[in-house]
DNA sequence: AATGAGCGG
């Protein structure tokens, strides 16, 4: 009684059962919740919550202790022509960006805490290879 | 000019 109840709490507050909890009493934790931590993991990384006076060589710098550093991209607004806070890194390998996000992701660069997940695939401009179908691109459906 | 989560040039 005691254990089904916390098992139905437990499902309560997790949203989904998605967890097969033994009915040993054996509650575990494993990956909570989501189950990937941003996106696919992609070579290519989004870095968020750069310093506004973070350029692309210092960006390529930090990053390029994990490995080889293919592109390098702050968005810098056309107007202002300051830095948006983010920007892009792109590895030559994704075990190198996964390395990259796992150490740099929340650390501080200039004294502001990096927010580091996986680029999304949409790009408007700079070298893509742009598949035909945009749509058909789901992680989990 | 300032702004602080997000997805670009």
């Amino acid at each position: 009684m005691m254990r089904n109840g916390i098992e139905l709490l437990v499902r309560r507050i997790s949203g989904v059962p998605q967890y097969s909890i033994s009915s040993s009493f054996h509650i575990i934790p494993q990956f909570c919740s989501s189950s990937s931590s941003s996106a696919s993991p992609s070579s290519k990384l989004f870095i968020g919550g750069l310093s506004w006076s973070v350029d692309e060589q210092s960006l390529k710098d930090a990053f390029s202790s994990f490995g080889e550093v293919v592109q390098v991209r702050i968005a810098y607004d056309k107007g202002s022509g300051r830095s948006k806070g983010f920007g892009f890194v792109d590895f030559a390998e994704e075990d190198n960006a996964l390395s990259a996000k796992d150490a740099m992701d929340g650390k501080g660069l200039l004294g502001r805490p990096l927010r580091i997940s996986f680029a999304l695939e949409r790009v408007r401009g700079g070298p893509v290879v742009v598949p035909r179908f945009w749509k058909s691109k789901r992680d989990r459906e």
